[in-house]
DNA sequence: CGATCGTTCAACCAATCGGTTGACAAATGA
DNA sequence: TCATTTGTCAACCGATTGGTTGAACGATCG
């Protein structure tokens, strides 16, 4: 599936960390269902308002989601570029699980052999 | 490819959590490559044995890493289950980016019919 | 106009994070 | 036996997290 390995970025950092958080897989799910208002959002979580908002944030900050502004409300959409690139940083062990040890310890020093 | 929900369990929480610093994916992206001591996974980081110490533990509370204790040396290596658990959750996704987006929704309210 | 809605912001709080240092312990090597 | 290696643990530190409350602000409704 992918095979080709991940920078090792911030935004991978800032995704991962998003996702580490019960709440904003809720959001993210939610999201994935169509474009909800930040009102939308915090309505199935217990949370204020304000604390709901800061979720999107991090969100956004993770490059996960866009916003944008009609009225009153903040209308919010998932990107899912930065899932994608999350899932091809997971997906480069996949072989780890789909494949023995040793063949996969073979495929790594391709690799390493490859960035000389 | 991935086509069920994953549950939102605490596991989850910690695995993205484990994965969301560049120095613990390093340690994954080490022990890929085969077994290490802690030792061994310190060495490429400018940390303190102890910081080291502690991601591993970080790891292995996330179910990602298993150790073995040999003489003095604690010999670590991957778990890959919750590895290809967070790919899973992430697979959820997949259809966002790889199918257009009103296709999504009626999988999507196909899964809320599901689960009545 | 004034009230209310949708939302952010600032301040605060306790808990966790990512790192340090220093003390300790068990296994190994001289 | 003594020193070294391989690690853990406890205490501490400053920064970040995830939440709260209260004030503010622009849009909308009556």
């Amino acid at each position: 599936m992918f095979n080709h390995m991940v920078e090792e970025t911030e935004e991978v950092d800032r995704v991962f960390q998003a996702l580490s958080n019960r709440t904003r897989r809720g959001m993210v799910r939610q999201l994935a269902g169509g474009e909800c208002t930040v009102g939308d959002l915090a309505r199935p979580t217990r949370m204020s308002f304000a604390a709901a908002s800061k979720h999107v944030q991090v969100l956004e900050r993770a490059g996960m989601v866009n916003r944008r502004v009609e009225g009153r409300q903040h209308i919010c959409s998932l990107r899912p570029e930065p899932l994608r690139e999350a899932s091809e940083w997971l997906g480069y062990y996949e072989k780890f699980w789909s494949e023995s040890l040793d063949r996969l310890a073979r495929v790594l020093e391709e690799d390493m052999e490859e960035s000389k």
